[in-house]
DNA sequence: GCCAATTGTCACGCAACTGTCACACAAGGG
DNA sequence: CCCTTGTGTGACAGTTGCGTGACAATTGGC
């Protein structure tokens, strides 16, 4: 399956880019935001799997951050971890009947939060591991049939599937159209060299994403390359 | 068998409505009441699986309502859980005297307390826990021979209910139809691949509720696959 | 035995995908 | 600069794969 994607709520820019770092490092995809009301838009599109609330946060309070999560329908099912001021008992309280799943006193370390978050993912989603190839912004999960770029998952057809997940086996590495048919179409097809172009361009316009380079490279009387950007 | 049955007494709407929410979504069904003489009441009519009895109700105190569920025949034997504020040694100690089989002193994560009746059930009623499977909003009970999305039970015929079975426990996963038929139907089948399609759209018509958006997913040329929604 | 539910197949139609082409465009050599 | 070679692009018809409704055969309860 694809990578876990996390929504990381958090307006300290040090803990928060630290901890971003942290998730990404451990395979994570991760999406942070410093402001309540963009948490709930971005909970509600990209539908991550696990929601880290911090409960002091700018705009939108945490407590209400998180009942309006449980009260959407895209959200009430986002296991949320909570992040709270020492013995702050009451906002613990008051956190728990909003709907958190667990949370985590001030100071913890990056180490702790990594576990509990493990451990909430294990338990929700137990398929979680899946082979899955990363290259650059590019995942694919060929246990799920699933590609996801920049944390979105993108469609593609079953011969741009394969292309793809050929490439990505083989990152940076050039293949000669030759050797794309072998491996992609099987090896006595009779296909057209030109063919294969014609799937790259399809498989380029697939992945692409807003604001994202084609990582797609030509190489002129070669053949074709996947390039991590 | 059916689905646990829990009778919850508590008088704080928000938490009340919380705890039926995350209950529902575990399979269970619930009935609420803030009222200690109401649930006294319902206890004897309804004859739940288990009791989740909050310390400081309204009306009849908690002490009471444990005292006089166990004082009653149809009551006698039900598993009662309740819930106490913070360092309330005495209530505690009291609520054990009184019959009471678990307790959970506040705050408590919804985590815990269902890990809680979990165990309660398995102890009490080893039939009453069967094996239950979540994925996204559907729910399925294995030994109850059971499926529930939304909190709403659906009808599935046996073979849908095995497909299901199977997808839910590899969520995600994507399976070939000849994967599907080796699991689903017995390795020896000698049925036609495309009869996956067709128990394929009973299943998806099976569990199909109102404003629910379809959890099988078509993967063209590669087969099928359950996803969380 | 009878009725209802379930099951495996099939044929049809639609939507998605595929391979190919013609042409436009870019890259490099002389 | 022109010419050759190689690649990008849009369109198109043929093919494949899947959804769907229908149906007869089978099963299982009453």
């Amino acid at each position: 399956m694809a990578a876990p994607r996390l929504l990381l709520v958090e307006d300290d820019p040090a803990l928060a880019e630290l901890l971003e770092f942290r998730f990404r490092n451990e395979g994570y995809q991760v999406q942070v935001t410093p402001d309540g009301d963009e948490a709930l838009l971005l909970a509600a599109e990209e539908a991550p799997d696990l929601v880290v609330l911090d409960w002091m946060i700018e705009g939108t309070s945490g407590i209400e951050v998180c009942r309006r999560l449980r009260k959407t329908k895209a959200t009430a099912h986002v296991p949320i971890l909570m992040l709270t001021a020492r013995g702050a008992e009451d906002d613990k309280i008051r956190g728990l009947e909003t709907g958190a799943d667990d949370y985590l006193t001030k100071p913890f370390s990056p180490r702790e939060l990594l576990a509990r978050v493990g451990a909430i993912l294990r338990r929700i989603r137990p398929a979680l591991a899946g082979e899955m190839l990363t290259v650059g912004d590019l995942t694919l999960d060929a246990t799920a049939h699933k590609v996801t770029r920049r944390s979105q998952v993108v469609a593609l057809g079953p011969t741009e599937f394969r292309l793809l997940r050929h490439f990505m086996e083989h990152p940076g590495r050039v293949f000669s159209r030759n050797q794309l048919l072998d491996a992609v179409w099987g090896n006595e097809s009779e296909i057209e060299l030109r063919t294969v172009d014609v799937h790259i361009r399809r498989l380029r316009k697939g992945i692409e994403v807003e604001g994202a380079p084609d990582p797609v490279r030509t190489v002129r009387s070669a053949g074709y390359a996947l390039e991590a950007v």
